[in-house]
DNA sequence: AGCACGCCGACT
DNA sequence: GTCGGCGTGCTC
């Protein structure tokens, strides 16, 4: 057979195919091995580049080494590496890497071994007739076995070593299919009327962009899943994106209450056997519903009918390192490729998908629509938000109201949440004898002091040393004070103010361990706490029927600083914090302390006036030419030496195109000018909305060459300003 | 990203 | 005299 010559991408941050030997031709998206420098790799046979590829080819090609025995990486994956390539200038490799997160689940999976019994005789323990005694007529799986048998797991795997046990592989469990036709809750006329519009978007096939939107509790989910039984009832399978955290127990049961069967599950979290073989079942084709974060946009699941992004707004869909991509918008790409729609559901849906499906009057993009869910009948209304004035207030974290609030909800046996954004004890330790302020030394960072643990942390590259006895600048002993409120500050002065309150701790890092976060959910839940103060993972979707009050300690905290997001987020995680109250029986009650009651974002929190809010930070972006109505791109050069960072940065700025509708910002040093060690300069590139903006980044970044040591991010539509 | 190759400090 | 630090360069 003729000798081809076959394109490979392979998973490593380089952005180009190598091209290698083969005995006949392989179509692209066969999975095979190859030799590359001193290492084997799998990769994917890849449509040869459009026109030949500049740099020269080497002397003598290598040999593809082998086919693997695993399903072809479809075509429309293919596709959606190739746009998330163009559009995020990440290395084609590394988008590819994003896609064979799992490389083990590439080869063919070994069985799984179950004992039955053996030929051979010994001499029995009495263990090991316990284990012969349970063994039927029907293989056991070993840790089955020994649990049945109430032995360790030593003693089969001896047994099975002297011939008392014959191991046979055991046929993968198949875990049960959705059923669509499975009759979901009964929908409210405002749902069901959602719900068909959906129904007719999946009907139609082709790709549209619906936002679904409605307050927490107006039933979002079970309109957006009878869309899924719609899929599935067509024979198309079916992606749901959620953030992290809202891949919760409580979401899943309400699948499986629709659809009587789990879905298949993908976040970061999943490990080893679990996470190879559920890799397999979806490239297989054998999981019709994946619900997952935002990785599981590239796993390689063919004919799709329905991509859902539930909480679209939730800026943890962004990547800010590596591939910068936005799940959602990578969703949107991935729902024209398969000719699919794709449901945003929010409550409070991002300014760009607003703009996008004319929600705020603009006029909306072809192929767009929103869906507006009213409260459901019934459905406890949006808490009362109160603003509590903290302009000439002093001293303590809590106000009065706020002090008074916590005393009427203990008193009448209702729970309270603190909500405050900052984990530790203090933000900042500072010297009262010399002024000196206690910094990382990798990072331009304050060390956030930790009382708990007795240490002071960097939250941003994980530095930490003990608490010091005296400042490590003067040496001055019984100096060091702690300035600003964490939770843990907050906690202590709770205990001080309401001696006999039950008062517990939430933060991303606290409890530890996720059983022991289950148990503070569910004493939460059940009432045998008072007080809980936590950070934002108490936003989200918990559902406490005794909680009534929820206080905001500092509600200007996101304003801060220049992102051009601040008040967009800072109104979503508020709305967020205050539907925590009165979702129960008893009406609930928010109090959000802050120094700036004028503010926009606190008046329509206070008002209840989404929509207001929404349309004022539109013009204020139009105006300013901000996303949605430009774009921006922040080029953050890095390295561990100051001045060739520093230059390499200008000359990037001096090589920047001439362009109409293109602005080059900087170099400045980035605000984190200091990060795990590496010195950070930063450009922002503006650009209108007729300019192509990837495009131009890399003609302009395309020539560049990088000195030694120093490194580039590009990070397209950026989210975080650090 | 890995991995090898290559030139300068503290050890059996 | 070697082991090993990580800087530099390459991978079809």
């Amino acid at each position: 057979m003729a000798e081809t010559i076959v394109p490979v991408l392979l998973p490593v941050p380089l952005d180009q195919v190598f091209d290698y030997l083969a005995d006949g031709p392989l179509p692209p998206g066969t999975v095979v091995e190859v030799p590359f420098g001193p290492r084997r790799l799998i990769g994917v046979v890849w449509e040869a580049p459009p026109r030949p590829e500049e740099g020269r080819r080497p002397a003598r090609l290598r040999a593809v080494q082998r086919r693997l025995d695993a399903p072809p990486l479809p075509d429309q994956i293919r596709r959606l590496v190739d746009r998330v390539r163009l559009e995020t200038l990440a290395p084609w490799g590394a988008v590819l890497k994003l896609v064979l997160s799992v490389p083990a689940a590439l080869e063919p999976p070994e069985p799984r071994l179950g004992y039955r019994l053996g030929p051979a005789e010994a001499r029995l323990t009495a263990a090991r007739k316990k284990v012969l005694e349970v063994l039927g007529d029907s293989p056991l799986l070993p840790a089955e076995l020994a649990r049945r048998a109430g032995v360790g797991s030593a003693v089969v795997r001896g047994m099975a070593e002297l011939g008392l046990l014959d191991a046979v592989p055991l046929p993968e469990p198949e875990p049960p299919a959705p059923d669509p036709a499975r009759s979901g809750p009964a929908l409210s006329p405002a749902q069901a009327e959602a719900a068909a519009a959906l129904e007719a978007a999946v009907d139609r096939a082709e790709p549209a962009v619906v936002l679904l939107e409605g307050v927490p509790g107006a039933g979002k989910t079970e309109v957006y899943l009878e869309a899924v039984a719609r899929a599935l009832a067509r024979g198309r399978r079916v992606l749901v994106l959620l953030p992290e955290i809202a891949l919760s127990p409580a979401w899943l049961a309400r699948f499986e209450a629709r659809f009587g069967a789990p879905p298949a599950l993908w976040h970061s979290e999943l490990t080893g056997a679990v996470r190879r073989r559920t890799w397999r079942r979806i490239a297989e084709g054998r999981a019709p519903v994946v619900v997952g974060a935002r990785s599981a946009l590239f796993l390689p699941q063919s004919g799709l009918g329905l991509i859902v992004v539930d909480e679209e707004h939730d800026s943890s869909f962004k990547q800010d390192d590596g591939v910068t991509y936005h799940a959602r918008d990578a969703a949107l790409i991935r729902g024209e490729i398969e000719s699919c729609p794709v449901v945003l559901a929010s409550a409070t849906p991002s300014i760009e998908t607003l703009v996008r499906t004319g929600a705020l009057g603009d006029p909306p993009q072809p192929r767009t629509g929103r869906l507006l869910l009213p409260a459901r009948h019934g459905e406890a209304p949006l808490p009362r938000i109160e603003l509590v004035d903290l302009r000439a207030r002093r001293g303590a974290w809590l106000s009065p109201p706020l002090v008074q609030g916590l005393e009427a909800a203990l008193a009448a046996g209702e729970q309270a949440l603190l909500f405050l954004n900052r984990r530790g004890y203090a933000p900042l330790t500072l010297c009262r004898a010399c002024g000196h302020r206690l910094g990382c030394p990798n990072c331009s960072a304050w060390l956030v002091s930790h009382r708990l643990r007795r240490r002071l942390l960097c939250h941003h590259c994980g530095y930490s040393e003990p608490q010091p006895e005296h400042c490590p600048h003067c040496g001055a002993v019984d100096s060091l004070h702690a300035a600003g409120p964490g939770v843990e500050r907050l906690a202590e002065e709770v205990a001080g103010l309401l001696p006999e309150a039950r008062v517990r701790l939430l933060t991303s890092d606290q409890p530890a361990r996720p059983s022991e976060v289950a148990a503070l959910l569910d004493d939460m839940a059940s009432g045998a706490i008072d007080v809980l103060i936590g950070t934002q993972i108490v936003a989200k979707g918990h559902h406490f029927p005794g909680l009534t009050l929820v206080g905001v300690v500092d509600g200007d905290m996101g304003l801060a600083g220049g992102d051009l997001r601040a008040a967009e987020r800072t109104f979503q995680l508020l709305y967020q914090v205050a539907g925590r109250a009165g979702r129960g029986a008893r009406p609930g009650r928010v109090l959000i302390q802050t120094h700036m009651p004028d503010h926009p974002v606190m008046l329509a929190l206070a008002r209840g006036d989404k929509d207001a809010a929404c349309r004022l930070e539109r013009d204020e972006r139009r105006l300013s030419g901000m996303p949605p109505f430009g774009r921006l791109a922040a080029l953050i050069v890095s390295g561990p030496d100051a001045s060739r960072v520093a230059e390499a940065a200008r000359a990037i700025a001096r090589a920047a195109p001439v362009v109409e509708g293109l602005t080059v910002l900087g170099p400045a040093p980035a605000p984190l000018a200091l990060l795990r060690g590496r010195h950070r300069e930063r450009l922002l590139v503006k650009a209108r909305p007729e300019v192509d903006l990837p495009a131009r980044l890399r003609a302009w970044l395309r020539p560049i060459r990088l000195p030694a040591r120093v490194r580039l991010l590009v990070d397209v539509d950026p989210y975080s300003f650090l």
